[in-house]
RNA sequence: GCCGGGGUGGCGGAACUGGCAGACGCGCAUGACUUAGGAUCAUGUGGGUUAUCCCGUGAAGGUUCAAGUCCUUUCCCCGGCACCA
């Protein structure tokens, strides 16, 4: 075996840096394919797990390609963000220069891989040429009065330096660096995206391509509930209490309220210093634990009146109301919720059943928790004996109509706050003048240049509020002296649209080419990792309903299908477990270390082989070797008969004089091409595609072709096989193809196609079963009708013992399929 | 607790609208070629077994001539949300 690879994927490598056919020509729309993949953050080297997703959209887009379609497969670069800038500081270099050094060695590593992408649309999220647009957008958001400024309590990082968005921290920590957040009063600056929240929530149903994992994951994000404001009177003090519920059907079982520690009507109230005390206690909290904890609360010593039944209810306060849910107080029914059962046994307040269940047995004194389904109304209301489901709505009209509520929907999801004080990031474009106040930077001043001459430690305020050059500018009103905000934007914005950039790159006078962005978008397919489920796959659907909004777009969805592909992991030698590739774990496979080894081809048929793309994988160093043995075979088999190849196609071919196994070698080329095929359009089965074509290699090579007719099977067979692989491992299959003596590259040739009728086989094989038990196959004449199959059946030597002396019930004939007995 | 996904050999995983469970690969075993084998090739490989037999897709029931696949109940694993009222 003479295959050379390193000398063949350099060659070819080269080679295809000239073919046009992987450019794209924005004209042909007909059949446009826009393959796009998650830009990466160029934070260093690579490994075989990053390796996965480009690989996998690389042969997904050369099959498009062979397709027949104009594929758009760009590439640019996440280029602004702490990471950058946390390295830079610490290496004491400019995040730009490191960034573009970094972005230097991931090209290079694509090239290696024979990732092909049309650099001619690149673009660096951190050059002025581009952010000057993300802060267009910005003016554009902020004239729709969708980008604002406000006082609010936020999430700070204190090892970051910076305010985070509600997204970005998990569990309560920095989803960065795990650093636990704090609480800061604010004035910061946010999208509006909860305008969207309805719209967000309900096209996901339009999404029928995105795995229901990141559907599921947005709609709990969003977290959308309707209920109603129900409004108390206060029964001896003035005004009231606004409790939300999701269940009003439970408002005649109402015998407490718990307030929230931050409730405002508290601070009407003559306080005791208990209570005063108590409050200070669950405000002081600073992280509310998450798991069980004892709920506590103070009576108030004041009443209010349930509005439907006039009954007198004590208030308190508790440590289980929280302010940010709600309206910060909830009507208390123990009976029917197992928190406030919880909290009245703990403080002996009475529990009432207003929800019978099936067989009227729940007693008040008697209940050992709340009873939380559906049962049925027994609260001697306007709904009694009425299924508790349907008195949620009916109750619901009725307080409206009688002015004692409100229906109200809510939702879990905050405004996106986007300011951060950090350096390594698009500047704001905003002014502030003390006789005009907050202004815009007028269009015509973009795009406002982030100073690369600074000195960007963070230490809590923005670097940038530290260059006077940068931060005294005249007010475009007024042209007094005037300050610059200094504050940059999240990094998520800048990745929030970039898909429309990629087709208008070069493009100084608009953001972008709207007529050819509607054109290629939706993006055909998008490719990337799970972790942007909620951040940027709902920030950038946010843009794109915000943009359609503004006019400048005519779709309302960014992403048609979205695949998001598993990780690849391999036991960490320092603990021992599964883990994620990464340098601190110790268990990273280097791309150039494999390719050295057995060549890129190698690694990405194994890439593609490992498992279902969609799940985790375990890397597996013996298994990428049998990878690598069968592409040897391969190389073998086709050298061994470069001699009998002809350029022929299926129908050169006279079936009806082959032997019957050559007969059988055409038939599975038919056949593998339409598996194939299948698997690569049905959802992504690129690990079944290999095992159909090694299957279909197995068969092949082990035969001998001898006539002139054989070799025409033969050569199609070879030429399939190739045509088949070209996706998958592009280099190699270059080159046999051109050993076979073809002129042009595999990849300006079509797909094969294949004819249905050629699959069909003379003879079939039937399995038999007793009592749905198999028993035998039959080997028949696939023409053969009903009755002789039947026959055939019965009279089989090894079914007669299981039939002989019993009575046969009936026989099931499943045609083609199957025959089973039964006795 | 709620929402989503998933449990199949020693391992990664196949199996179309219910129709031969375990494709393909790894590993393992035996053999061949070799001074050698951690190279390559061939054959075998779910378990039990003398078997042409029996058992087998997390568990238990059900529907069906036939269930990994459909229905009911249940256990476990992964992801998301969560004292969310």
């Amino acid at each position: 075996m003479d295959y050379n690879f390193k000398k063949i994927e350099a060659k070819w490598q080269e080679k295809w840096k000239k073919l046009s056919r992987f450019k794209v020509d924005f004209k042909n729309v007909k059949k446009k394919y826009y393959c796009l993949m998650m830009f990466p953050y160029p934070s260093g080297t690579l490994h075989v797990g990053h390796g996965r997703n480009y690989i996998i959209g690389d042969a997904l887009s050369r099959y498009k390609v062979k397709r027949g379609f104009e594929v758009f497969h760009p590439m640019g670069w996440d280029a602004f963000g702490l990471p950058a800038e946390n390295y830079a500081i610490k290496h004491q270099v400019h995040p730009r220069t490191s960034t573009l050094k970094n972005i230097e060695a991931c090209k290079s590593q694509f090239l290696k891989w024979g990732i092909l992408y049309d650099w001619e649309h690149e673009l660096f999220t951190c050059e002025p040429s581009y952010y000057k647009w993300t802060q267009w957008l910005f003016l554009k958001f902020y004239e729709k009065s969708l980008a604002y400024r406000k006082h609010a309590p936020v999430n700070w990082c204190p090892s970051c330096a910076t305010v985070l968005a509600n997204e970005q921290v998990v569990n309560n920590a920095c989803e960065r660096c795990d650093t636990e957040v704090q609480k800061k009063e604010l004035k910061q600056w946010f999208f509006k995206i909860t305008d969207y929240a309805d719209r967000l929530l309900k096209d996901l149903s339009l999404l029928t391509h995105w795995p229901e994992r990141v559907k599921s994951m947005q709609e709990n994000w969003i977290g959308r509930s309707e209920g109603v404001n129900i409004i108390f009177k206060g029964a001896d003090f003035k005004g009231g209490v606004e409790c939300y519920t999701t269940r009003p059907d439970t408002l005649y079982g109402v015998t407490f309220v718990a307030l929230a520690a931050e409730h405002r009507l508290l601070e009407t109230f003559n306080l005791s210093p208990e209570v005063k005390k108590f409050i200070d206690e669950v405000k002081g909290q600073v992280v509310r634990p998450e798991d069980k904890f004892e709920k506590k609360g103070v009576f108030l010593g004041k009443h209010i009146i349930n509005p439907v039944n006039r009954d007198k209810i004590p208030l308190w306060v508790t440590n289980y109301a929280i302010m940010e849910y709600g309206t910060g107080a909830v009507m208390a029914v123990p009976a029917h919720d197992q928190r406030d059962f919880e909290f009245a046994q703990e403080y002996k307040l009475p529990i009432k059943v207003v929800i019978q269940n099936e067989d009227k047995s729940l007693r008040e004194e008697s209940l050992k928790e709340a009873f939380t389904e559906v049962g049925v109304q027994a609260d001697g209301g306007p709904f009694n004996g009425k299924k508790s489901s349907e008195v949620v709505s009916l109750m619901r009209s009725f307080l409206e109509e009688k002015g004692l509520g409100k229906a109200q929907v809510r939702y879990r999801l905050r405004d996106w706050l986007i300011s951060r004080q950090r350096y390594w990031g698009a500047p704001i474009p905003i002014i502030y003048c003390d006789s005009c106040g907050e202004l815009p930077v007028p269009e015509k001043d973009l795009p406002v240049i982030l100073p690369m001459d600074v000195a960007f430690k963070a230490e809590g305020e923005s670097p940038l509020a530290r260059e006077t050059s940068f931060v005294n500018t005249k007010c475009p009103q007024c042209h007094k002296q005037a300050r610059r905000e200094t504050d940059t934007m999240d990094t998520f914005v800048d990745s929030s649209w970039y898909y429309l950039r990629y087709l208008s790159a070069h493009e100084d006078k608009k953001i972008f080419d709207s007529e050819r962005v509607n054109q290629w978008l939706p993006v055909d397919q998008y490719i990337g990792g799970v972790e942007h489920a909620i951040l940027h796959l709902l920030y950038s659907r946010f843009f794109t309903k915000a943009l359609y909004d503004c006019g400048l777009i005519h779709f309302q969805e960014p992403f048609q299908n979205l695949f998001t592909q598993g990780m690849i992991c391999k036991k960490s030698p320092n603990t021992g477990k599964l883990e994620k590739m990464s340098k601190s774990k110790g268990n990273v496979v280097s791309p150039d270390e494999l390719i050295e080894k057995y060549g890129a081809d190698t690694e990405r048929l194994y890439t593609i082989f490992i498992g279902p793309p969609e799940k985790d994988a375990e890397w597996n160093d013996d298994a990428v070797a049998g990878c690598f043995r069968f592409i040897g075979r391969i190389w073998d088999f086709v050298l061994e008969h470069k001699n009998s190849y002809i350029d022929v196609s299926f129908k050169d071919i006279k079936d009806d004089v082959l032997n019957p196994d050559v007969k059988n070698v055409l038939r599975l080329t038919h056949k593998v091409i339409q598996d194939v095929t299948n698997s690569l359009e049905d959802q992504f089965h690129f690990n079944t595609a290999v095992s159909k074509i090694m299957e279909y290699s197995n068969e092949i090579r082990g035969l001998e072709y001898k006539t002139q007719e054989d070799c025409k099977v033969l050569s199609c067979a070879l030429s399939t096989l190739l045509q088949l692989l070209s996706p998958l491992i592009p280099h190699v299959t270059e080159e046999l193809w051109e050993i076979l003596g073809h002129k042009k590259s595999i990849f300006e040739t079509p797909w094969p196609e294949y004819d249905k009728e050629k699959i069909q086989t003379d003879t079939i094989t039937i399995p038999v079963q007793v009592n749905g038990k198999l028993r035998v196959t039959l080997e028949v004449a696939a023409s053969i009708n009903q009755e002789d199959l039947k026959k055939a059946a019965l009279e089989h030597p090894r079914i007669q013992p299981f039939i002989v002396g019993k009575s046969i019930k009936k026989v099931i004939v499943v045609p083609k399929r199957l025959i089973n007995v039964v006795v």
